[in-house]
DNA sequence: ACGCTTACCTGACGGC
DNA sequence: TGCCGTCAGGTAAGCG
């Protein structure tokens, strides 16, 4: 389950292995992996050949890669964009190694070198090109407002980046009226979290999840986001979390975290602070992780 | 307009 | 052995 953490590994493996280099083609054996090409498959291989990728860039769970024309010297106006779903991979190797059960895209480049793969089970990812338009969420670039890509726009800051306003996330968790978790799943205050990080970011907080939002102190707001900078952060340096063989690098290596998570996936098992049994409570359809003792229930509580 | 629910999708797994 | 229900969950459309 691609978070944060896991989308910037394959963003550094990208940065690696495709940056400067042709597309030459671009094969889409399943429609729906390029469903937001409003355009549709042909228009999207159309738009990729002859344009060189520039270096990889990522806000939250998104990475795009900004597509330069080989006759031009013009910035780039669009951008190859990925989000990888629930289980998605951009994977990088041999051209003529056998094809994956789920490969979904195929990339060739000019060059005739390793080729770029988007294999993805269960759809949930996609591949567009689109248009990069200027940041909404105060990323700069070169004294000018930075290009994200339109469908990310409405995407807010995630917490490792500079352009993060965490007073700005604060002053906006006290206007809503929901639960601490579902704020931290919600894209458009804060991106780059999903189920397990904002479990683990809650755990290291001490807050339950359906706490109101409205009744968070400033202190509390910032313990959260310590809380997910400090655990994404520690996830990103041994190569994100796998708890299956979904998440894998652009060479199809997993990652080491699982085995550090303090509460996501730990039912019945102790406490890392004080020995309670974690609890698995049923949560938006998903599973959510708390300990009992360092994280009770709120008496007013919001879903 | 906002908060919340639902649809989308495939494979693994447990129970019978 | 095989069938069926459940679970995994990010996103955005759609509902009230």
């Amino acid at each position: 389950m691609p978070e944060l953490p896991e989308v910037e590994v394959v963003r550094r493996g990208l940065e690696r292995w495709t940056t400067g280099r042709t597309a030459a083609s671009a094969e889409v054996l399943h429609p729906r992996a390029v469903r937001r090409h409003a355009a549709g498959p042909a228009d999207f291989a159309g738009r990729l050949a002859g344009r060189t990728m520039l270096a990889p860039r990522r806000r939250g769970k998104y990475m795009w890669l900004p597509l330069q024309d080989a006759s031009s010297e013009a910035a780039p106006g669009e951008a190859l964009l990925a989000h990888l779903g629930m289980s998605g991979q951009l994977l990088i190797g041999d051209p003529g190694r056998e094809r994956e059960k789920h490969l979904r895209v195929r990339v060739a480049f000019a060059d005739g070198g390793r080729d770029l793969r988007f294999v993805d089970q269960r759809t949930f990812g996609h591949l567009m090109v689109c248009d990069l338009v200027p940041d909404a969420f105060g990323g700069r670039e070169g004294g000018a407002p930075a290009l994200v890509p339109e469908p990310v726009a409405h995407i807010a800051a995630d917490p490792l980046e500079d352009a993060f306003d965490a007073e700005a996330f604060f002053r906006a968790l006290r206007r809503r009226r929901t639960g601490i978790k579902r704020a931290l799943l919600d894209q458009s205050l804060i991106s780059g979290v999903g189920n397990i990080y904002a479990d683990e970011a809650l755990w290291r907080a001490r807050l339950h999840w359906a706490r109101p939002t409205e009744t968070l102190t400033r202190a509390e707001a910032a313990r959260v986001l310590e809380g997910a900078r400090e655990v994404m952060g520690a996830a990103l340096a041994v190569g994100g979390t796998s708890f299956d063989s979904h998440y894998v690098d652009v060479n199809g290596d997993s990652g080491y975290f699982e085995r550090s998570l303090d509460a996501y996936g730990r039912r019945d098992e102790p406490c890392r602070r004080c020995g309670t049994p974690i609890r698995r409570d049923v949560f938006m359809n998903r599973s959510s992780y708390s300990c009992p003792t360092c994280q009770p229930r709120p008496r007013r509580a919001r879903y």
